[in-house]
This record gives C-alpha cells, sequence and structure tokens, in this order.
RNA sequence: GCCACCGUAGCUCAGUCGGUAGAGCAGCUCACUCGUAAUGAGCAGGUCGUCGGUUCGAGUCCGACCGGUGGCUCCA
C-alpha cells in the first residue's frame, strides 16, 4: 500500500496544496440545497469507490457517470457482462478493503487537452469532456447557463481517476465499511435517451454509520409493508389478473368499492354545490373523434389498437373524456349567459401503457377519471381556476395529503408533440402562474410536463419507496376549443372562443386510492372504513345480541359486521385489528344486562362500556363529519 | 419497449445431486364458551406461470413466450 506522501507525489506532476484546498472549498457549492453536505460527499465517494472496485473486476469496463442520489448513489457502466450477485458481493467486498486503505481524494484542474488524454479509452467521459470544452454541459451533461464556462477537474483517490467536479470526503477512511452496500443493478440509457446505448447502473447506498444503514435498511423493510399492492391483496381492496384480464387492468373488491364510492360521493357533492353538472358518455368512439380532437396522429402509440366494425367504421377505447364533454357542448348554441359550464363525469379511460411501466393501483392501463371540463369566457378562467385549485386542495387536506408538491408543467420546447400556436401557449401559461400568485404553496415549473393541448398544474404526492405520483391536475386549454370551433354568443351578438379547463382533483380513482391506502397505511377513517364496526360477542350466548346490535347499527347506514367465528375473543381482536377495523364492540354478559356495547378503537384505546345509542351518535357524527379522527 | 432479478397451495415461503411436492398462516370439521392482538385436534387444498426441448425420468437443466418486481425511457 502507498503512503499519503507517496499518493501524494503519484497523483499529480505539480501537487499543489494550496491550489487542492482552493478547488475543494469551491466544490462544496455543488452539494443541492437540503441535502446533507456530509452525506453527499460520503455517497459520491462511494461512486468512486465503486467505479473503482468495478475496474478491478471488469476490466476495461467503460465509465459513464456517478452521482450521488436520494439515499445513497449509482454509478453507470458499459460492461463485458452483466454483472452476478457474485460479482456484486465482490465489489462491495473489495469497496470495504479500498475504504479501509484511507486512500486521500485528489483534485486538480486539467486542461482541456489533458482532460482527453487522461480519458482517451473512455468515450463517455469524453464525451462529457467535449461538453465541458464547448462550455455548453456540465459533467453530467446538464445545460450550463451562458455565463457560467465550468473548470475541469479530477479527483482521484488510490490507484482510481475521475472526471468530477466534487466535492469528495478527505479520504476514502472517513466512509465506514459497514455503512455501505451495493443495492442492485438496473438498465439505464446513456444520458437518459432510449435512443442511446443502454449501460448497467449499479445502485449503492452509503450511511455515516452502521446503525444509519440499518435504519434505512429497516425503513425499506417497513415501507414494503406498506406498499399497497401488499395492502390492497391483504385487506381485499383491489386484484389484478394479468394472465386471465391483463396487466394493468383493476378489479375492485367490495371493500375497494366502498372505498371508491365514499370518495366518489364526497366529490360529487362538493362538485353539486359548485354548480356542475353530472354527465355520462360511451366508453368508445369513432376515430375520427380523436382525429378531431389531436390524440390520434399524436398518441396512436398509447392507445389501445383500433375496433375495426369494417373498412369505413374503426372504433378507438377512449384515453380521454374530454372530447366527449366537447360534443355534449357542442350540442347547443350557448350564450355567454350560460358560462361558465362545467360538466362531470367518472370517466373511465383506457391507454396502452409501456409493459415495463404498469405497476399495481398508481400506474394502469384502464383507469377512471374523476374528470370535469369547464368552458367559460377569457374573463371568467382566473375565478375559475381559483375555484378548482381550492377544490383539490380541499379534498387534499380533508384526507390529510398535505406532503403534496405543486408543479406547472409547460411545453417542452424542443418537442413537436404539442398542438396550438405559441402565443396561446404562453396566453395559457400566463393565466396559470397569474392565478398562482395568490397561493402560498410553493411550486415548480418544469419543462415537457405539459399535457398535449396545453399546460398544467398537477399535485404531485410520493409512495412509499419515495417515487412521485401526479395526482390532482388542472389545465388550461385554448386548444381543443379551437380544434372542435367551440363557441359562445357574446353580449355583442358575435360567436366568441371559450377557454378549456380540465381538471380531475384526485387524478385517477386507482392511483388516488393506491396513494391514499400507503399514506393511511392500510388504516382508513371511519368514513371510508369499507368495514367501520366489528361485533365481538365473548362466547356463543352473546352472539344473538351481537346481531340485535349489528342490525340496529346497520339500520343507521353504519358498516357493520358480527364475528360469528368458533375463535376466541382474543383471536377476533387480532383478526379485526389486522383488518384495519376503526370500531370493535364486545359484547358479553355484562354488556347484554346494560344494553350496551364495549367500544375498543383501532387504536388500542379500551373505551369501556357505554349505551348502543352513544356510540351510534358518536360515529353516525363522525362519519357525517368525514374527519380522520377515530373518536 | 430496454436492462437485471423473480414465478411452487388463497397468503408467506422450503424443496439437497434430476428420482415424481412440504411447512406455517388462512379455509373447513369437531371440541372448548373464554373479557381487549393468535385455544386445541383433525381434514382438505398443487397441471410447480405457459409451451417446447434434453433425459429412462424435469419443480429442478436448456430455449421461447406470458406475467411480476426494481430501475431506464415514456406518461394525454
Amino acid at each position: 500500500m502507498l503512503s499519503h506522501a507517496e499518493e501524494d507525489a503519484m497523483s499529480t506532476n505539480h501537487y499543489d496544496p494550496e491550489r487542492e484546498a482552493e478547488l475543494k472549498a469551491e466544490a462544496e457549492k455543488y452539494i443541492p440545497p437540503g441535502y446533507d453536505p456530509d452525506l453527499y460527499k460520503i455517497r459520491h465517494s462511494a461512486a468512486h469507490i465503486m467505479a473503482q472496485a468495478v475496474m478491478e473486476r471488469f476490466p476495461g469496463a467503460r465509465i459513464a457517470i456517478g452521482p450521488p442520489v436520494k439515499d445513497g448513489f449509482y454509478y453507470d457502466f458499459e460492461l463485458p457482462r452483466s454483472p452476478t450477485e457474485e460479482d456484486l458481493a465482490w465489489i462491495e467486498q473489495r469497496m470495504k478493503e479500498i475504504i479501509k486503505g484511507k486512500h486521500r481524494f485528489h483534485v486538480r484542474e486539467v486542461s482541456v487537452e489533458e482532460a482527453r488524454e487522461l480519458f482517451e479509452d473512455q468515450p463517455y467521459k469524453l464525451e462529457l469532456i467535449e461538453g465541458l470544452a464547448q462550455g455548453q454541459y456540465d459533467e453530467y451533461g446538464n445545460k450550463l447557463p451562458e455565463d457560467q464556462r465550468p473548470k475541469i477537474t479530477v479527483y482521484q483517490h488510490d490507484t482510481f481517476v475521475d472526471l468530477c467536479r466534487g466535492p469528495h470526503v478527505e479520504h476514502t477512511g472517513q466512509i465506514k465499511a459497514n455503512a455501505i452496500k451495493v443495492m442492485r443493478v438496473a438498465g439505464a440509457y446513456w444520458r437518459g435517451d432510449e435512443k442511446n446505448p443502454m449501460l448497467t447502473r449499479i445502485y449503492g447506498t452509503a450511511w455515516r454509520n452502521r446503525v444509519e444503514l440499518e435504519q434505512y435498511l429497516k425503513r425499506l423493510e417497513e415501507a414494503k409493508k406498506r406498499d399497497h399492492r401488499r395492502l390492497g391483496k391483504d385487506l381485499a381492496i383491489f386484484a389484478i389478473e394479468p394472465q386471465m384480464v391483463g396487466p394493468g387492468l383493476v378489479l375492485w373488491q367490495p371493500n375497494g368499492a366502498v372505498i371508491r364510492d365514499q370518495l366518489e360521493r364526497f366529490l360529487k357533492e362538493e362538485q353539486i354545490r359548485r354548480g356542475y353538472q353530472p354527465v355520462y358518455t360511451p366508453h368508445i368512439a369513432k376515430v375520427d373523434l380523436f382525429k378531431t380532437s389531436g390524440h390520434y396522429p399524436y398518441y396512436k402509440d398509447s392507445m389501445f389498437p383500433p375496433m375495426v366494425v369494417d373498412e369505413n367504421e374503426e372504433y378507438l377505447l377512449k384515453p380521454m373524456n374530454c372530447p366527449f364533454h366537447i360534443m355534449i357542448y357542442k350540442q347547443h348554441l350557448r350564450s355567454y349567459r350560460d358560462l361558465p359550464i362545467r360538466f362531470a363525469e367518472f370517466g373511465t379511460v383506457y391507454r396502452f401503457e409501456q409493459s415495463g411501466e404498469v405497476s399495481g393501483m398508481t400506474r394502469v392501463r384502464g383507469f377512471t377519471q374523476d374528470d370535469a371540463h369547464l368552458f367559460c369566457r377569457p374573463d371568467q378562467l382566473e375565478d375559475e381556476f381559483k375555484s378548482v385549485v381550492e377544490l383539490t386542495l380541499k379534498v387534499f387536506r380533508s384526507l390529510g395529503l398535505t406532503d403534496f408538491r405543486a408543479r406547472v408543467g409547460v411545453r417542452d420546447p424542443e418537442s413537436d408533440k404539442y398542438v396550438g400556436s405559441d402565443d396561446v401557449w404562453e396566453q395559457a401559461t400566463q393565466a396559470i402562474l397569474n392565478a398562482l400568485n395568490d397561493y402560498d404553496f410553493d411550486y415548480t415549473v418544469e419543462e415537457g410536463e405539459a399535457a398535449f393541448y396545453g399546460p398544467k398544474l398537477d399535485f404531485v404526492v410520493n409512495d412509499v419507496l419515495g417515487r412521485e405520483w401526479q395526482l390532482g391536475t388542472v389545465q388550461v386549454d385554448y386548444n381543443l376549443p379551437q380544434r372542435f370551433d367551440l363557441t359562445y354568443i357574446g353580449d355583442d351578438n358575435q360567436p366568441h372562443r371559450p377557454v378549456m379547463i380540465h381538471r380531475a382533483p384526485f387524478g385517477s380513482m386507482e392511483r388516488f386510492v393506491g396513494i391514499l391506502i400507503e399514506h393511511l397505511n392500510g388504516a382508513f377513517p371511519p368514513w371510508l372504513a369499507p368495514v367501520q364496526v366489528v361485533l365481538i360477542p365473548i362466547a356463543d350466548r352473546h352472539v344473538e345480541y351481537a346481531r340485535s346490535v349489528a342490525a340496529r347499527l346497520f339500520a343507521q347506514d353504519i358498516r357493520v359486521k358480527v364475528d360469528e367465528s368458533a375463535s376466541r375473543m382474543n383471536a377476533k381482536i387480532r383478526a379485526a385489528q389486522m383488518q384495519k377495523i376503526p370500531y370493535m364492540l364486545i359484547v358479553g354478559d355484562k354488556e347484554i344486562e346494560h344494553e350496551a356495547v364495549a367500544v375498543r378503537l383501532r387504536s388500542g384505546e379500551d373505551l369501556g362500556a357505554m349505551p348502543v345509542g352513544e356510540f351510534e351518535a358518536k360515529v353516525r357524527q363522525l362519519v357525517a363529519e368525514r374527519t380522520m379522527d377515530l373518536w
């Protein structure tokens, strides 16, 4: 093993500790806001160490990039073959050895020429160097602002030299060998473009110490238990039969149907109050409808193939509801006095998602949007938009989903997949941004996240595995009214073009319920719980009384069951707990005597005996209020 | 669609060297009649994802396909 002095000497021909300190200090600015600086450096350095180990295991491997990510890091390689479990174990072991060598990380600035020379066998690095040389891209291939010309720096530890902007730990010994783990391999396209070759991405994780690593692994285990696919099965909420029914096609079991129905009722009430009119439309329509809307040419690939009735008659499963609602709008001549018109429908749509993408309830091929389309005059747009945002916020908050992210999706200027003129897009985007000024939640503006007909405001929530899902969405659309030639007659007796808002507070019932399952860990509030109350008779002689109490509650629209199984009381309680039923009513001799029930909450709290009427009134009240509270 | 891994009872999983499939839970039956998270005994339950190949013989080895999981790309 080399001494530090020897490494220092070897690392560069002109080792300059002062310059190095400067560069390292400068590199600190690359730590993203909100990312723990220590962990960032540990993970970034661990990525280099892993790359060294991989190069030793696969001599001649090509290296791409290796940044820290949430909870860990990865490095992308082009390898002669796919790594096996043994390879990964070897790499992890070797990483631990390198760490124990306490090799120092050295940095120096190099010229473009020297960088090209250093990485002459590394085509991906050369590509990055060219980007740096032109001053347009940083070493991760991200575009840089005009005024920012990057330095080219290389970091070295032990035998491994990498084009890298840093920052890193001082020496490998600052990483704990028992706090790192090689996690898994995945494919990833070079620079995220599917036209490029697919590289092998190796994910790893690194923490400050062993305890933190263990806590992280524990957290992953816990997350799996909360996974809506797991809970959806355990709690009989939904099912998917890929072989018989099809991938991404959801079967709502009775429990799931209760949850969905309650959510739908909630939203319908809110919508009626806000002047929405329910409509119903078919699941299929002629191709012509989607040609007019613009779906057909742009999104043909993500629709199920057409049903051909005969040569001139083809039908498509609808991927969206809007064209149908537009056709309803067109049934009459509309006056400016009629607007806004708001058509609402829980409309089921079908989209042929890529096979690698369907997942549980969150990414499916058939789903029901809580859709509505608002047709309004331009002067009404802002108020309508805000009213929709407020409805969405109300829906989220009343379900405890406060941890959302707001995203304004605008066009990707380099893509041609959008319909409509530039100024119309600009107009729509401004309308959204203006309206948002009045709210206190933060939002980000992201290119390429728009709908094909207009920009949108999305409410994005994480699942238990940290993946983001778009739930509620509000979209401003000047394009479809034009394509369908929608008009209303203004006070000047002339036809005018209405503006449309597409909106879905839940997004889709499938995805929303999937995410809700995870957020609530399957423990639904009383108003949503598939079974609200279970009667637990202590012995067989108490069954009859339990039934009579159940009948009384049932008559008050409370969803109630009697556990008449031959199990002991403790087993019945356990079963009810595992089904996350909010209320367990234990009835024995004492309760029968006093027309009472002994109330146990899902939380484990024992409220003792109370008159049936008292319990009934309390539950009815909690359900009517649609509160998250158990008692 | 691409890369990797995976597919055995309703669920979670075991199955050695290729010799003809097993446990726990759930279910059913019986006994027990119990006071706040698992009573006991018995019974039943499988075309080992599908198709093909190798072999005297395949859950096990090989191939194709279908599907799932994690990523990537995509996402109206």
